[in-house]
RNA sequence: GCCCUGGUGGUGGAAUUGGUAGACACGCAGGACUUAAAAUCCUGUAUUCAUUGCGAAUGUGCGGGUUCAAGUCCCGCCCGGGGUACCA
């Protein structure tokens, strides 16, 4: 009988629908398992054959686990609030659920496809109000909270109100936005409005005014890690700075927490270095300096800078303020007004792109003087771009010796360089520096050419840091700032708030509405609250959020709710916990249900979530364990990270057709010159090579003569010839072309371009030149990428199980290599894997070791008993592939069955006694086959329930071992020799032997190493 | 720039703790079966030299080192992939 996967996948899939196979409970005594894949989002496209990677790996995972004995969680469920569905809506009108619904059946049928097993009873949809209502309550207890910095927990914010009306602010230490001292009489004292605003400084959700990632293209704000090089990362389109009322997060309350249980979990080092970097902490202090202001009449002020240098203070030459800095304003002096006003505008309204493209040096001096708090100097006060606003106090101390950005500024705009640290001697050489003989470097004083920002080095020019190195001056800085009153310890981080209202209308509603101004919250028991029908998903006239349409969209109908929705992390955040109970009406989860499957054990997603998802995920996580709803503090133990498939994509290179010419004094452009089409290699030689430039210009203007007979007269009378700038490659469009269409040679005949070019550019074709215009087929440009749509590089699973059915699709996948390694799609190799199911497949009937023809094969097992040889090899591989499993090495699994198959193959070996338990071990890889040979096998209950088989150390035992035999750590000869001889015996037994003789011949013998079981080295 | 990764045959990759480098598969070459094809099976396949057989030398990005023994450990470079960037 043939193995025809179509047919026998058809009938596993009813069967396994039928008996509802992969449903878990929760009281179950057997001990839990939790497999989690990331939250897809339910893209139009469907899954691509990159998809699965991860989805295969955790399915194989939870199958293993199922037939080792546990209890396992592996559920499926769907990201479904999101942005392309609502641009979708905006252009078609139709309501981002439909879209939804269509795009999440479509992945479903294609998971159901590849043999998942998922437990669909626990699906959920961000979606749903059953959900988002659970999402709505956490953030209803992020508003209600603050965080403890005492006992590093949040609190429920009534703690804080009444310490207030105790004590004021005195003896809290909470995480806050700005600093704030007030008495409990002055709390008494604040209105409503004063109380709320007072309280947004403390709360972990909050409402505030706040520089945001604004994407006007997209009419909504930016998380942090949604901005990837100045523009949208869904969409690129470009982002600006805005200062803007906004909910955020008080994730950086949680910043110790998430950088140090790091330390806890089992995650790729890379993506916990990702995070680490991202949480960015920094150890310094601040430091005041007050200003010297000339105009009496005015406030004193004083600058607070952030340094982790403090060692280095008595090189300070200067001060820089960030553009945004409130203090610009009031310390400017009226002489220097205007242009400081110019200089801050300008800087303040660039996007943030063009913020990162600009590299040169800019700012402007402020016409103010600070004091060095030391040495009592005067030191100008500037404004520079370089100075963020929104990290430390938005205000450094200028060191241009030793910090590599204050010293461009300080050369760009000429102010003094002090060098207050000695150079290491080595590196000054490096420099070509001059070293003095008594170890000091010429250089020491003003003609640094470069900034020496290491932390080795003595402190010199700098009173009683002199003679310290930079570690211990750190500390005694720290110490003499303190005494002195000027300034503190402190710990900074990078990580920033995260953005939590999104302009937009699809995604959870903030359950906030304003009574008299005032945000304030719905009660529990309001909740869901539910996202209203609009007629339009844009924004309103007069440009607010969609949710602003809702004629109904108030509080009793009386007070506006809040128009903001919730970013697409926000049910990400926590959704793991909901799978545990997913149903439940009562609460997010239940106690028993966490008590039970805790949290993930595996974790298997993409990297590219590294500092968004998989930070929230933590930080949310860390605050429900903080009110003990869950006993644990991070979501998932173990996290691995499946590497991407790649794309090829072909790329077909044009000439840019926007030729201008200069008519009268207009530019004006030629529609009408055909497209012309060139490969990679001509498009090279055209910018290097000039015989091939004017062959294309001749061949440019010809093509205006015969295309365009009255440019034609043009370019004649003017005695216009087209010119190419060689080192202009914009010259060049390049547009991607379907892959699947392109042999392996990476050619096509012309004919197809130009058909293909008809369908999708509408362009007709007489409009369509090669050049040069001979016969050769059209050869591409090909890159590999990730495969997206727009690039035409997009392989479907569809297509591979049509082909081999998804036992192949499924194995081969895993064959390609380590699943953390990004490769490019091939199917080249798919054949392998395909022959290997089609050979075991052929084992489990009659006829199989005569070459006959295969049609009259009938299903058949042997039930004789197994030979010592034969059960060595079934044991060797259950031995090898658990543990490969357990380390998540499905490459080396696979390859394992194929040799187990080979060596078994060789001995003809059809017995039930090694068949069977073979066919568990591959049922996790491969289950259809799998479930069809164990039915004709006689089972009547599914593979899925069968026991993994008990690994038999007895079988595998050796008595002889074939020694490697090596000279000079060269291996020259096997010598098998029994397992139970000494060292000795094996060293007299090697020396003895007739190999070792003709290698020794005269060569004395200088020492033998002999490691038992391993090798034997004889040095000469 | 900084951080994280990786670099092994024609190709994907294996070598888990320093102990036979190249498992397994693809591809390629030759052969069997067949009227033929498909399917299947067998043999060979790192490179170079030698081939009458035995063989020999080289070889895991490059240059050094440690070791009886290095793809694996150490030092210094080169290249690819990913992340991140005025974070004071």
């Amino acid at each position: 009988m043939e193995y025809k996967p179509d047919e026998i996948e058809k009938a596993a899939r009813e069967k396994w629908a039928k008996e509802d196979i992969y449903k878990v409970t929760n009281d179950s005594s057997l001990p839990k398992y939790y497999v989690l894949d990331m939250f897809p989002y339910p893209s139009g496209a469907g899954l691509h054959v990159g998809h699965p990677l991860g989805y295969i790996a955790s399915d194989i995972f939870s199958r293993f686990k199922r037939l080792k004995g546990f209890n396992v969680l592996h559920p499926m469920g769907w990201d479904a609030f999101g942005l392309p569905a609502e641009q979708y809506a905006i252009q078609t009108g139709q309501h981002p659920t439909i879209t939804t619904e269509q795009n999440l059946a479509r992945y479903r049928s294609q998971m159901d496809m590849l043999g998942f097993s998922y437990d669909w009873s626990r699906e959920i949809k961000t979606s749903d109000p059953k959900f988002y209502r659970w999402t709505q309550w956490i953030f209803l207890k992020l508003f209600g909270s603050w965080y403890n910095n005492k006992t590093q927990k949040a609190e429920p914010i009534e703690t804080l109100i009444s310490q207030f009306e105790k004590l004021g602010t005195t003896e809290i230490d909470a995480a806050y936005g700005e600093e704030m001292t007030f008495s409990a009489d002055e709390w008494k004292s604040f209105s409503e409005k004063k109380k709320s605003d007072v309280l947004f400084n403390y709360r972990l959700a909050y409402l505030s005014e706040a520089w945001v990632n604004w994407c006007p293209a997209l009419g909504t704000v930016l998380a942090n890690d949604e901005v990837k090089d100045g523009v949208s990362e869904r969409g690129g389109y470009p982002v600006e700075r805005k200062l803007m009322p906004q909910w955020s997060l008080r994730i950086t309350a949680y910043s110790d927490r998430l950088l140090n249980d790091l330390d806890t979990i089992d995650w790729s080092e890379s993506i916990k270095e990702a995070q680490r970097n991202w949480i960015g902490r920094s150890e310094g202090c601040s430091l005041q300096f007050t200003i010297n202001n000339p105009d009496s009449y005015r406030e004193q002020f004083t600058i607070t800078v952030f340094t982790t240098r403090p060692d280095t203070v008595f090189g300070v030459t200067f001060i820089t303020l960030a553009p945004e800095n409130e203090l610009v304003n009031k310390i400017t002096p009226a002489s220097h007004k205007a242009q400081v006003e110019e200089y801050v505008n300008i800087a303040k309204n660039k996007t943030e792109r063009e913020r990162q493209a600009e590299k040169k040096v800019s700012g402007i001096f402020t016409g103010a003087y600070a004091i060095h708090p030391f040495t009592g100097n005067k030191i100008p006060i500037w404004v520079g771009e370089y100075v963020l606003a929104g990290y430390g106090t938005g205000a450094v101390m200028g060191v241009p010796a030793h910090d590599s950005r204050d010293h461009a500024f300080a050369k760009h705009f000429g102010l003094d360089i002090k060098q207050v640290i000695e150079i290491p001697e080595s590196l000054a050489t490096a420099r070509n520096e001059a070293v003095l003989p008594d170890n000091k470097i010429a250089s020491q004083s003003l003609a640094m050419t470069e900034p020496y920002d290491g932390k080795n080095g003595k402190c010199i020019n700098s009173d009683f840091l002199n003679g310290l190195d930079v570690k211990d001056a750190i500390k005694r800085a720290i110490e003499e700032i303190e005494k002195r009153g000027l300034g503190k310890g402190k710990i900074n981080f990078r990580l920033r708030d995260a953005a939590f209202g999104r302009q937009r209308y699809w995604g959870e509603p903030i359950p906030i509405y304003y009574k008299d101004g005032i945000p304030t919250p719905l009660d529990e028991s309001e909740l869901p609250l539910v996202l209203p029908e609009v007629d339009k998903f844009q924004p309103t006239e007069t440009g607010e959020p969609p949710l602003a349409r809702a004629t109904t969209w108030k509080y009793k109908g009386q007070y506006n709710y809040e128009y903001t929705t919730m970013p697409g992390w926000a049910g990400s955040s926590w959704y793991y916990l909901r799978y545990e109970d997913p149903k439940n009406d009562k609460e997010f989860t239940s106690k028993d249900a966490i008590n039970y499957w805790q949290n993930v054990d595996l974790y298997i997603g993409g990297a590219e979530h590294a500092t968004g998802h998989l930070l929230y995920f933590r930080f949310w996580t860390k605050f429900l364990n903080d009110y003990g709803l869950i006993p644990f503090t991070e979501p998932a133990k173990k996290l691995v990270n499946q590497g991407m498939i790649q794309g090829v994509s072909a790329y077909i290179t044009r000439i840019n057709t926007e030729i201008f010419v200069l008519s009268g004094s207009i530019l004006r452009t030629l529609f009408t010159i055909p497209i012309i089409y060139i490969t990679k290699e001509v498009a090279d030689k055209i910018v290097t090579d000039e015989g091939m430039q004017n062959e294309l210009v001749d061949f440019l203007n010809n093509c205006f003569r015969k295309f365009n007979p009255r440019m034609a007269a043009f370019v004649r009378d003017q005695d216009y010839s087209i010119k190419i700038d060689a080192r202009g490659r914009n010259w060049f469009n390049t547009r991607p072309f379907p892959i699947q269409e392109i042999s392996a040679n990476n050619d096509i005949e012309k004919e197809k371009i130009i058909e293909w070019i008809n369908n999708y550019d509408r362009i007709e074709n007489t409009q369509i030149v090669f050049f040069p215009e001979d016969n050769k087929p059209y050869v591409f440009n090909r890159e590999v990428e990730k495969m997206s749509k727009s690039k035409w590089n997009v392989v479907t699973p569809d297509d591979v199980v049509a082909q081999y059915g998804a036992d192949t699709m499924r194995m081969y996948e895993m064959f390609l290599g380590p699943l953390e390694l990004s490769k490019p799609w091939s199917t080249q190799g798919i054949s392998g894997v395909y022959n290997f199911l089609k050979k075991f497949w052929r084992m489990f009937f009659s006829s199989q070791w005569s070459v006959a023809s295969s049609q009259s094969e009938e299903f058949y097992v042997s039930g004789e008993k197994a030979t010592p040889a034969e059960l060595k090899i079934l044991h060797k591989t259950i031995k090898k592939i658990d543990e490969d499993i357990e380390r998540l090495s499905f490459n080396t699994a696979v390859s394992a069955f194929m040799i187990c198959l080979n060596e078994l193959y060789d001995l003809k070996c059809n017995k039930r006694e090694i068949l069977e338990p073979l066919l568990i071990c591959l049922s996790s890889f491969a289950p259809f086959v799998a479930e069809e040979l164990w039915t004709k096998l006689g089972h009547t209950s599914s593979v899925v329930k069968a026991k993994f088989p008990k690994f038999e150390e007895s079988y595998l035992v050796e008595n002889t071992f074939s020694y490697p035999v090596s000279f000079n750590g060269k291996t020259r000869f096997m010598l098998e020799l029994p397992l139970n001889l000494s060292k000795e015996q094996i060293e007299k037994e090697v020396l003895s032997s007739e190999d070792a003789k003709k290698w020794l011949k005269e060569a004395p013998i200088k020492k033998v190493i002999v490691v038992p079981n391993k090798i034997v080295n004889i040095v000469v």
